[in-house]
RNA sequence: GGUGGGGUGGCCGAGAGGCGAGGCAACGGCCUGCAAAGCCGUGUACGCGGGUUCGAAUCCCGUCCCCACCUCCA
């Protein structure tokens, strides 16, 4: 079986074969930095951050990029409005900030937010603003082909012309005659209302800082330029796979393709696209309020959770979000975790038995230990079920790798009451291997039981309160037993009993 | 009007002609001093009406409803 994708241009899963062999070349649209994020951006970063995790697995070397959109209409509005008057400073929203302070701020809080799910960072993250020759060079290139032109009333921006690019709408297949009237579409210089700016020539509101000289006189970078400017100059003019929000489609990636196609560039060999976070049913947007944000989900449910919710279903599907769905998630999540926890014992026992067997041996026959046991279990155990492969690999169908997951978690509690150890070993290893790959186990947790000290601590005053009721235990003394179970539970420990003793856990 | 995607058991969510993915919740059982965890089992799921087929959630026809994009949007 082969990697497949669907592509949204070709509307079907084709075979993903990379331009380069072994390598693979990854954009996608980040966020424009003009407020807080909401767990729709945050989705779409989870589902190519898995995506490359997987590439990655499978032994490609993908260099991925992720820009950050630091300058549009929407940061110079909020900014200029926060200069108003009648402005009211907001936890959000300080009075008297510069667009390039209240964009660096956004573009923190998103990194932050990513961080805390445990995104990676992309190989490069570049900044529309830092583009500004690139975006120039391919404009000339534009103009210079027929595909784009001067705006004809003076206003200093630069148009593409949809006409003159016969394959305008491939993408979305759409035909140009069909497309509503832009509601704004007013002359502005266009020669045709559905021609999209290059370049915006300043208006007097402008800010100076925001404002560059160019060719074609003052101004600011159009959005959907930016991207095929720094897609192209990272990954080359022909890449492997562009990725975004479906609502991204159009117009966007749209103008994107039609851009770069025009000025001659291979461009992206696939298009993927994540569905959207619902809430209750409708887009969670900005315009709509219906947003929640990371934070909010935090208070909820651990990032782990937050992280395996955003993350559960397929990522062409859209994904609703329920009062109730935190918890659902963080129990699963924790369905794992506890067969690892249980399993790590085992295995550990396991591993130090073997080392000492081998200990053994090596000194019967005089050669040295060391690597020869860590090499035997890495070859061993360090693989991914075949099914939980073949899901990953049909366009990557999370869902169903997360079947095989718990498949593996089932089977893996299973062999611990029976006590088979070797059968403990080999799910422990699959399960680990597939929740490195979704990346549930890169995700920092702030829990006392990390750092060691605390943890030592914490473990030798809850050892003394369980051997005080195993031995209240022995004797029978259930009320005893209770109380102490019951006055750990007060503080936040779970008790569990088992035929090795008691554990305990943090709630 | 155009384009794309959907309607699956209490909820989420895969699948896409033939053994009821998986998770969460519920109920029963095993285990347990009691729990917890875990394991086993239970539910007559595929919007509606027709049709094709030995067999349809999956294919065909009809029909209803929902969502997204066409303006900024992950």
């Amino acid at each position: 079986m082969a990697q497949r994708f669907y592509d949204t241009k070709t509307a079907a899963v084709r075979d993903f074969v990379p331009l380069t062999e072994g390598e693979v070349s990854l954009y996608y649209c980040g966020a424009t930095v003009q407020g807080m994020p909401h767990v729709g951006h945050v989705r779409s970063a989870i589902v190519f951050d898995i995506l490359i995790r997987w590439l990655e697995y499978t032994g490609l070397q993908v260099t991925s990029v992720r820009n950050v959109t630091d300058i549009d209409d929407k940061i110079l509005e909020k900014s200029a409005a926060s200069y108003g008057e009648d402005f009211e400073e907001d936890d959000h929203y300080p009075a008297e900030e510069p667009w390039f302070a209240l964009a660096y701020r956004f573009e923190q809080e998103f990194a932050r937010a990513y961080a805390t799910l445990g995104v990676r960072r992309p190989t490069y993250e570049p900044r529309a603003t830092g583009h500004i020759p690139e975006m120039f060079a391919l404009i000339h290139r534009l103009v210079d082909a027929g595909h784009a032109y001067p705006a004809t009333d003076g206003s200093g921006d630069v148009y593409f012309d949809v006409r003159s690019w016969d394959s305008y709408g491939e993408l979305t297949r759409q035909r140009l005659e069909d497309l509503q009237d832009a509601p704004d579409a007013g002359p502005r210089g266009k020669q045709d209302p559905r021609d999209f700016a290059l370049w915006k020539g300043a208006k007097d509101t402008d800010p100076a800082t925001a404002l560059w000289d160019s060719p074609w006189g003052r101004g600011r970078p159009g959005w959907h330029l930016e991207c095929s400017a720094m897609a192209t100059k990272y990954l080359g003019n022909h890449f492997d796979i562009h990725g975004g929000g479906l609502d991204l489609r159009f117009p966007h990636h749209e103008n994107e393709l039609a851009q770069s196609a025009a000025a001659g560039d291979g461009f992206a060999e696939f298009w993927l696209h994540n569905g959207m976070v619902t809430y209750e049913g409708e887009k969670m947007s900005k315009s709509v309020g219906n947003t929640i944000s990371p934070e909010q989900m935090l208070e909820q449910a651990r990032p782990k959770a937050v992280r395996y919710f955003l993350g559960q279903a397929h990522y062409r599907s859209q994904l609703d979000y329920r009062p109730t769905s935190l918890q659902e998630a963080q129990a699963a999540v924790e369905r794992i975790e506890a067969f690892l926890d249980r399993g790590a014992d085992v295995v550990a026992e396991a591993q130090l038995r073997r080392e000492e067997a081998a200990a053994v041996a090596a000194s019967l026959s005089g050669q040295s230990t060391g690597e020869g046991t860590e090499a035997v279990y890495v070859a061993q155990f360090s693989s991914v079920p075949t099914a939980f492969r073949a899901a990953m690999e049909d366009d990557l169908n999370v869902p169903q790798a997360l079947a095989v997951l718990h498949d593996a978690v089932r089977a893996g509690n299973t062999a611990l009451a029976a006590g088979d150890t070797d059968a403990v070993e080999q799910h422990y290893a699959d399960v680990q291997a597939m929740v490195d790959v979704l990346g549930l186990d890169d995700v920092p947790e702030s829990e006392p039981t990390q750092d060691p000290a605390a943890h030592h601590a914490l473990d030798t005053l809850i050892r003394a309160q369980l051997d005080a009721r195993a031995a209240a235990r022995e004797a029978k003394d259930w009320a005893t037993a209770d109380r102490i179970r019951d006055t750990l539970a007060a503080a936040g420990v779970v008790v569990e009993d088992s035929a090795g003793g008691a554990r305990w856990s943090l709630q």
